[in-house]
DNA sequence: GATGAGGTTGGAATG
DNA sequence: ACATTCCAACCTCAT
């Protein structure tokens, strides 16, 4: 019997390496590609404006490569377990095939959906392909815990094996017995949202530098292995994070949307590496691409992973709540300019390096405001392109020397740490223009300008560092 | 349970 | 320019 097909797209918006798509065209007759888009939803009330442009941008190329294949894509406005039921019905769905999703808010998705399909008499398919491996698989190797080291990781995957390969985006040929019933109201009841629909002033837009889509991940990822020499070199500490233009892949928020596949990042690394002398993980690329697991199989195995409360790993710290220096820190004015430049960058453009996030981080939390890490969670899960839940939450308890890393006293310098690879504060000057005016020696430091020049600059002078010295006394451990 | 080694990417002072 | 040492003493893991 042949299928009438809906293939859920939430991540994974992309055709190449899709395995629960390809498993929909099998005995299928109809297929329709769905999105569907909850602006309301929990955990979509909190993401800006750069954020909804790449999701965007991501869902027309979606689109573009759907039609090449004589199909659409459905982008249905409402909340799944909603929605769903009634496109059952409508289409007289038998199959419904989506990518496996870990996070706890989509699990819970998932259940009620998968609740609803049995009873509409809806096979349900789902296929792992947003990870290296199945999350589950290593945390069962753990013996049911996530493992809290990087090289109890790297065990544990040694023993699995390597990923699996990718596998190609469905052909023309693929399709030929598949249909996708489209009316000529198409565009109007299921085409692709706009900004302003999704509540958002497009006028606040800056220069869109990374564009949503499965074709630049893939422009991106081939224009990067050609650097055979570079990627076969590359150490994650050694790259900059203050440099005039990214100094890394800026694939993440591709991977972070699935318009890349990370077992294709991980294949085409493996290619390039072939027969050559290579960096090793933690600091190689293949080792970033297994930062990515480590911190999705701790975001799966570990309770309540975005909080610090009912966080049976985490650190419980006394911080301190003070909105006036969250604000600063968020709207890049704490008058530190190393720290406001990042901020601006990330609000600009959506990316910024490792390592700009591990300095801002580490100001906010244990190195200088002593503010949580979950305010800083929430920043960034708006600002951030990549923004990943999990990612995200592991890399602020990482910073705050909550969970994986203790060693608190090693501090990030708002004023140091820049100056190691931007002498001249030209990154400063970039997203600062205001600054340019001061010489190099006080690009940094501008309270030790001449008041002159300070308002000359007509710049806020920025509190004092703390040593952290100070800040270990206020770290009470939990049991 | 005690002990020592090691932990992706600190800073400052010293060679 | 780059490597080494100290700082002060965190945590987890292996033995």
């Amino acid at each position: 019997m042949a299928h009438t097909c809906i293939h859920w797209f939430r991540k994974g918006l992309r055709l190449h390496d899709n395995p629960a798509l390809v498993a929909a065209l099998r005995d299928c007759k109809e297929i329709y590609p769905v999105f569907v888009l909850d602006p309301c939803a929990p955990n979509n009330v909190n993401i800006g404006i750069n954020r909804w442009k790449f999701l965007i941008g991501a869902l027309k190329d979606l689109d573009c490569s759907l039609r090449k294949l004589n199909s659409r894509l459905f982008v249905v406005r409402g909340n799944p377990e909603e929605v769903f039921p009634k496109l059952f019905q409508k289409w007289k769905v038998t199959r419904l095939t989506y990518e496996y999703d870990t996070e706890p808010f989509s699990l819970r998705r998932d259940k009620e959906v998968v609740r609803l399909a049995e009873a509409h008499g809806v096979e349900i398919i789902y296929k792992v392909s947003h990870t290296l491996y199945n999350i589950d698989r290593i945390i069962e190797e753990n013996n049911g815990k996530a493992p809290l080291t990087y090289n109890r990781l790297q065990t544990l995957v040694s023993s699995i094996g390597p990923p699996k390969r990718p596998i190609p985006a469905p052909t023309s040929d693929d399709m030929k017995d598949v249909k996708t019933p489209c009316s000529e109201k198409h565009e109007e009841n299921y085409g692709i949202s706009t900004l302003e629909k999704l509540y958002q002033d497009p006028e606040s837009l800056t220069e869109e530098l990374f564009p949503g889509g499965e074709q630049e991940a893939m422009r991106r990822l081939d224009q990067h292995m050609e650097r055979k020499e570079w990627v076969c070199d590359f150490e994650k500490p050694q790259t900059s994070p203050n440099s005039l233009s990214p100094s890394t892949t800026v694939l993440s928020p591709y991977m972070t949307f699935g318009c890349l596949s990370v077992r294709t990042f991980w294949w085409s690394l493996t290619d390039v590496y072939q027969g050559k002398k290579h960096s090793q993980p933690p600091v190689s690329l293949h080792g970033q691409l297994l930062w990515r697991e480590f911190f999705y199989t701790a975001g799966l195995g570990i309770p309540n992973f975005d909080k610090m409360e009912g966080n049976p790993v985490c650190t419980q710290v006394d911080w301190d709540s003070n909105s006036e220096y969250l604000a600063a820190w968020a709207e890049a004015r704490t008058g530190f300019p190393f720290i406001d430049a990042i901020m601006t960058q990330l609000r600009q453009e959506g990316w910024i390096h490792h390592l700009a996030r591990h300095a801002v981080a580490c100001f906010l939390t244990r190195g200088d405001l002593w503010i949580s890490w979950e305010e800083g969670q929430r920043v960034f899960e708006e600002l951030l392109l990549d923004g990943d839940w999990s990612l995200n939450a592991g890399n602020w308890q990482w910073l705050s020397a909550s969970t994986f890393f203790h060693q608190f006293f090693r501090v990030y310098s708002p004023i140091a740490f820049g100056k190691k690879t931007d002498k001249n504060g030209d990154y400063i000057k970039k997203y600062l223009p205001h600054l340019k005016k001061y010489p190099a020696q006080y690009i940094y430091e501008p309270w030790k300008a001449p008041r002159s020049v300070q308002e000359a600059a007509g710049c806020i002078v920025g509190r004092k560092h703390k040593a952290p010295s100070v800040l270990d006394m206020l770290i009470k451990k939990k049991k």
